[in-house]
DNA sequence: ATACATGCAAATCCTTTGCTCACTA
DNA sequence: TAGTGAGCAAAGGATTTGCATGTAT
């Protein structure tokens, strides 16, 4: 439904072919992290033209435009969300892979203060949590 | 100097052969985060017949047994530093790729209760800072 | 029309593995 | 000596790239 993945892509000037929008809408529509294998099979549903090395370059590209962020989370593979999603921080389940996303303004700001006595401007932050549940 | 990897292997029942004992010392020693390319090249010095499968056998075990861990740092190769270091965090320069390291024990503090709240138990915290410089 | 994107297959990079021989406990 | 570990080379998995062709602007 949501096709700011695509109108950010405009935006940013960039061309937009068939399989950079079908991309695009697949990245838009995810709520989850999906690496680019499964983005190739999501997009590959709607184009089954669309070529695994075309996915590989879409999502370099709009990574290096700002628009998409890569996550390690783990696993081998890497894994992308767009940059603008409101949770940035994840918390990952080692038993079951399961990955919940949550927001730290504080922690986050306490981050930055940090970073700033070191002399850094900070323009990403990664925070990953590793564990199990325990209860629920 | 400092030989507490090769103790901690010795602690876990590893058989302390030639080559593990060099690469526990290379990274008892080191104090930055070598990829296993770079652990290898400084074990190599010491004893020129290590071949780079055993350091990648090697850090893998210990890994294993919490003796190092495992970080991303952007990089697309995995980076290693000993568990029991102080300071867990990093702060990435993106420009020179130089890391600072630091602490933050009331952000992590949040973190885990945050995780808490969702029922989850937490056994490991990344968290990665990327930006540039401005001053210094 | 021009510059850029695509598909395909081959190449690359990092890491793991199979096998045989060597060594530690 | 029994059981691992090591070295080498080959395999593997993820990602990138060269090249000829297709396409958006």
């Amino acid at each position: 439904m949501d096709i700011s993945i695509e109108r950010l892509c405009i935006e940013n000037g960039l061309k937009m072919t068939g399989p950079r929008r079908v991309i695009a809408r697949v990245l838009s529509e995810a709520t989850d992290h999906p690496d680019v294998d499964e983005l190739h099979r999501r997009a590959t549903r709607v184009d089954s033209r669309i070529s695994l090395a075309t996915v590989y370059r879409t999502v370099r590209l709009l990574e290096s435009k700002g628009i998409l962020s890569r996550r390690d989370l783990g696993s081998r593979r890497a894994r992308y969300e767009a940059s603008g999603d409101k949770h940035h921080f994840h918390l990952v389940d080692k038993e079951s892979g399961t990955i919940v996303e949550f927001d730290a303004p504080q922690a986050e700001a306490m981050l930055r203060e940090i970073a700033k006595a070191q002399g850094f401007e900070v323009d990403t932050i990664k925070i990953e949590l590793f564990g199990r549940r325990t209860a629920k």
